[in-house]
Parts: structure tokens; C-alpha cells; sequence
DNA sequence: TGCAGCTAGGCGAACGTTCGCCTAGGGCGC
DNA sequence: GCGCCCTAGGCGAACGTTCGCCTAGCTGCA
């Protein structure tokens, strides 16, 4: 009797394909399947006998709740949406599972729309989203920066919390200090005495980029020097192959620099790469400091000085903050700034004082 | 009048919260709300006014179509699953874009649940996805080969692609070819002269790590050697810090090697790092390949020699296998293996033969 | 003029839930 | 022994759709 595999017209025999509702589950356990609701929500008040007899059934027909229908009449999905970049950024990936992991903490589902890298279809993304139902919407795909179509599709519909700017929408963002680590970065250099600096950036117009450069320019007019440095900057995307890329071009134009600030560590790693095939030594011939601390960065040969950002941190503030917002607590008034630290290895001509 | 957002009532007040549905759509394009209901799902016959009518109406009040009232009565989301390892793992990562890219072009929407680096909760995750009622699941996180519940969990219900083997479930399988993997590194190192060849492996127990130590031993035996060098294996975790730890573990055990065969290019990352502290060169000292062709292994000093494994072409095949078997076609009779194809570079011992 | 046939669109039911309200019956106090 | 209250559980409606069937009215042909 309890042997629900076999029993015929269970709606379980393996490999049908029928969800069990919950009205199966009243049949089994004779009773009305609003009482079966009561139950499995904690809700009203039942015998301990019908309540043990419909736990036991809803267990027999393999019951799964059906959100979709729920979230009909509760008008809500209890389901965080999160628009991610191409997660192959190891940056980015942290922060998705760092925000997922206290979404579920929290006890909210996650469900995850990924951008294809050249940011194609955001507003494609918040469609599935929209179309899904969810709750509210954290937005992690820098390459949307841009979209102008983004602002207009989230208005006011949806709680939002951002890791970078949305174009006509005001939304509460959450980050790192980007300029703090291009200051940081850059002033580690002059403090190794350092003059002639080369920049490695991220995209042009990005936040981020424009960020991190200001931050840099600024140590440099603080240190006393020119801050023009605009020439000797190149443009990376981000990738080991850009950052590579980036650096034979500053070479060529610039090959009088003795240090260089990198936007991001992938981009170092390339850089590395180019200097090694110029045959330039690094920290000897050329400092470099990148940032992110991402993983490889302690490996490499020799070991990068970065600017870690705290990317778990990031993501776990900005879902306790869609969370809140979507639980109706107001949006908090300014952006959150996460502060950054400096992290000196090798690259930069420290002696190893961090691993 | 067509200023829908100042239209009281119209539900679509900025800020405002409850999406239009089908009936204010209706009631502004007045008519009934199956009308409605055909226009925009093409079906029936509409007058040319009224069509365009109903359109303008569904513009005007931003309608969005709600999938979950849709999916209660089709009995089918037009969703599928992905359950995907922690994404910061780079090669899982394109594995994942390429499944979504191939998904959406064939007018299917992705949701991806995120597990864990640990894999603690699989099953909470098709928990998350069956409770949305996604029309199938690919699997995409080894880490959870172990797990029992699985597939119980899974049983019969929905069609499922998966990436690794799971636990007492038959399930079309996709996969490159691991023992090939094996038997190209290992027998490139023994065509460069190579007899004592330590391995820093993957994790034990999963397939991956069976199938590629396999290989290993198998192109050992054919060049008439013992093979016997399961004593020379020290076990990584796939992440760069652990190839790097079990190198060192690996030189200390066994100072002889003069190569060594590493299960995926991260670890092998560390590997160099390490090889680097204990005063080897590379290649001079100590060839390595490692395995995937991650995006780092062309740039590392000296640049890694590895085997390519198609990881985009892992993820559209087995999305499209996936979109088959939910449209009702049967399972592929066997599993399908992606051949693999080695990529000599310089930490081999190869004159720089690719980039 | 009468009727068949077609077109445009309405109508009711169903999908799987939740929620608030209703009711039957039993226990208990007086 | 009567009435009240509480408990257990039933009932109807609603959520936003789709789908099949029904019907009013027009066209066109004999």
C-alpha cells in the first residue's frame, strides 16, 4: 500500500511524466485538497492524524509543490532574478555565487539569466525574468552599461540592485571603490619610485575604467607629477588576450615606461606574457600591479601585485539589499562603496611580502 | 490618450507594482480577453483593426506576458534547467554560455541554479527547478557525482542531458574523451624522451580523474613502460592553490620526475609556480602539460602545452540533445565523446609550434 | 428570398494553487 | 439537558492564461 512505484494511476510510475497536484494528494489521503494546502503551508488547524496521513501521501505521489501556480494567487515567486555576465569572468562568478548562496540563506530561490559576453541581449535577459515573475532583479553585467533600452524595460516594476550604473534609472548600486584602487595601485608605483607609468585599462566609457584611471591620475598630481598621462594609456577588454594585446601596443609607443597599473588581473597576466616576450623583466625592468586579486594572481611567475576588490562581500551585501528592498524596506540613500586594499607581491618589486 | 503613463488606473503608474495582464489589455482594446489571447499568441481569427487594436492596447499598458499562468495551462514552461558548478570555473563557464546561446536560439529560455563549490545541495537545486517546472535539466556539475539522492530526485520525471554520470539514473551522457585526453598528454612526454612522469590528478573517484589516469597508464604500457607509477599521482582539486599544493607534495615524494602530467590547466598554473619556488625550469627541468586549453595556458611563462577539450561544443550539443528529448525524440543510444586534440606550446619541451 | 458557409469574436472550463469564510460536530460549563 | 465555543476541515472564488466550442452576422449563390 505504501508501495506507490507500482500503484496503478498514482501518477508516479517511473518515467510518466504528470506532476502529482496537490488534489492527487487529497485523493490519497481522503480529504479536500484545500486541507492539503493548510497542511503543507502550516497553515489552519488540522488533526495530527490527517496531518501525518497527508504528509505520508504527499510523500508516496512524490508531491512538488508548483510554484508557478502559487505565485498566481500570492503574487510572488519567492525567486530572485540575477543577470550575470559571461560567467567565465572568475570575478564575476564569485560574486554570483556569493549573492546566490545568501539569497538562499535567506531563503529565496535564484534564478540566473547570463549575458552572452558582447552584452547582446540584456533586455532580452529581464524579459525571461519578467516573463518568470521573479521578485526583483540584481543586475551584474557591466557590459549592459550602455543599454539604453535596459532603464526603460526595469522601470519601476521591479526592485533592483545593481553592480554598475543603468541608463535612465535610478536604481541603488553597490561596488567597490574603484578610484581608492586606482589610487592605491598607482601610488604604490611612485613609492617604488616610479615616474613613467603605463596604463592598462579596461573599456573605454566603462565606469569602472574611467574610475580606476581617475583614481590613478590622481596619485600622480598628489605625487607632484604632471597626471598627463593620457597617451600612455592603452585599451584592454578585460581578457588575458586584450591585456596582452594592450601591452605590446604600449611597448611599441611607450617603451620608456618603468611600471604599469593594469585594470584587472587577467589583463596583467597578459601583460606578463608581453613583457616576457620583450624581454622585459618584471619587477626589474618593468613593475607591474594589477587588480582584483583574482585566484591565479599568486601563481604567476612572478607573483602579482594587486588591489584585491571584495567580490564575495559584494555579493552578499547586494542581495541582503534586493532582499530588503524587495520586502518593501526603502532603498538606501547613497551607493555602497566597498573599500579595497593593496596587495604587494612580486610584480611590483616588493620582496614577497604577501602570498 | 496614448500617454499611458499618466493614465490613472492603467496599472502601469511608475512605481506602481502589479504587471497589466491580459484582461487590461482587453479592457482597453475592448474587447474579450481571449481575443486578447489570440493576438498574441497568433492563433484564431482577427479582423486587421482589432489585431492591431489589441496590439497597440498590450503596448501601451506594457504588457508582459506572465509564463507561469501560461505554463499552468499548457503544461509546459519553455524552460530549461541548467545546474551548473560554482561558474568560476572557466571552462565550466563557456560550457554554460554555449548551452544558453544554443538554448535561446532555438527558442528555448535557460534558468541556471547555481551550485555550491562543495555540491552540498544538488538536490536543492532541482528542487528549485522542478518547483518552477522547467520542461528539462542539464547537468553540469561533476561535483555531485556522488550524490545518491540525485537521481532519485530526478527519476523518470524530466528529461535530463547531463555532463557527468549521476547515481542510479540512466541519462544520455556528453563528454569529451577523457582516457584520449590522457593518452595524448602522457604519450606526448614519453615521444620527448620521458620515463619517470608524475601526475597531480584531479579528484579522485570522478570520471574524469579515472578516465584521464587511464589514459595515462595506457600509453605507458604501449611504450613498454611498467605504467605502474600510480605511486607518482598526488591528488589536486582542480583549483590553481591545489595544483600548485600537490606539486610540491609530488617533487618532495619523488625529486625524479622529470615530467609531469597535470589533469587541468589551472592546477597546472600552480604546478609552474611551484616548480618555479623548488628552482626547476621549465621546460629544461621539467615538462608539463596540462589539460582544457583554458584562456590562461597560451599566456602563462613559459606558455602551457595542454589538450583542447571542445567545451563550446560540449554545451551546444548537449543543449541540442537536451531540446530533442524534451520535444519527445528518444535518447541518443550511447553517450556521445567529443574528440580531444593536444596543443603543444612551450612547458613540453616543443619549439613553440602554436599560439 | 432562403440558406449554406465563413468570419470575427465571445464564452466557459480548466490548469494548481491560496485564502477567507462557512459548517458540522463534539466537549464542556452551567 | 441545553447552549456555546472551539476544532477540524470543507467550500467557493480568484489568480492569468489557453483552448475548444459556440454564435451572431455577413456574403454569396441558387
Amino acid at each position: 500500500m505504501v508501495m506507490a512505484p507500482t500503484d496503478p494511476g498514482s501518477g508516479r510510475a517511473d518515467g510518466g511524466r504528470r506532476y502529482a497536484s496537490i488534489k492527487d494528494v487529497a485523493g490519497r489521503a481522503g480529504v479536500s485538497y484545500q486541507t492539503v494546502s493548510k497542511v503543507l503551508n502550516g497553515g489552519g488547524s488540522v488533526a495530527p492524524a490527517t496531518f501525518e496521513r497527508i504528509q505520508r501521501a504527499a510523500q508516496e505521489v512524490g508531491y512538488v509543490p508548483n510554484v508557478l501556480a502559487r505565485g498566481l494567487v500570492t503574487h510572488g515567486t519567492k525567486t530572485l532574478g540575477l543577470i550575470a555576465a559571461d560567467p567565465s569572468d572568475h570575478v564575476l562568478g564569485r560574486f554570483v555565487v556569493a549573492a546566490q548562496h545568501e539569497a538562499r540563506r535567506l531563503g529565496w530561490a535564484t534564478v540566473v539569466a547570463n549575458v552572452d559576453p558582447v552584452g547582446s541581449d540584456v533586455s532580452g535577459c529581464v524579459d525571461v525574468l519578467s516573463e518568470r515573475r521573479v521578485d526583483g532583479i540584481l543586475m551584474a553585467a557591466p557590459q549592459a552599461e550602455g543599454d539604453t533600452e535596459l532603464g526603460a524595460r526595469l522601470r519601476g516594476r521591479l526592485p533592483v540592485v545593481s553592480l554598475h550604473h543603468i541608463q535612465g534609472l535610478r536604481v541603488p548600486l553597490i561596488g567597490s571603490d574603484h578610484v581608492q584602487t586606482g589610487t592605491l595601485a598607482v601610488n604604490h608605483l611612485i613609492e617604488h619610485g616610479h615616474r613613467v607609468i603605463g596604463v592598462v585599462s579596461g573599456k573605454s566609457g566603462r565606469r569602472v575604467t574611467v574610475a580606476r584611471l581617475a583614481g590613478g591620475i590622481q596619485a600622480l598630481r598628489a605625487a607632484g607629477l604632471d597626471g598627463s598621462e593620457a597617451d600612455r594609456v592603452q585599451e584592454g577588454d578585460w581578457t588575458i588576450s586584450g591585456g596582452y594585446a594592450a601591452t605590446l601596443r604600449l611597448l611599441e609607443r611607450h617603451p620608456d615606461v618603468s611600471a604599469l597599473f593594469v585594470h584587472n588581473d587577467y589583463m596583467a597576466i597578459g601583460a606578463l606574457r608581453a613583457l616576457h616576450e620583450r624581454g622585459r623583466r618584471v619587477p626589474g625592468d618593468v613593475a607591474v600591479v594589477g587588480c582584483d586579486d583574482a585566484p591565479p594572481a599568486r601563481y604567476t611567475v612572478p607573483a602579482l601585485s594587486t588591489v584585491r576588490v571584495p567580490f564575495e562581500d559584494t555579493g552578499r551585501i547586494a542581495m541582503t539589499q534586493l532582499v530588503a528592498l524587495v520586502g518593501g524596506e526603502p532603498p538606501p540613500a547613497r551607493s555602497t562603496l566597498l573599500p579595497v586594499v593593496l596587495v604587494p607581491r612580486e610584480s611590483c618589486g616588493c620582496e614577497n611580502r604577501e602570498r
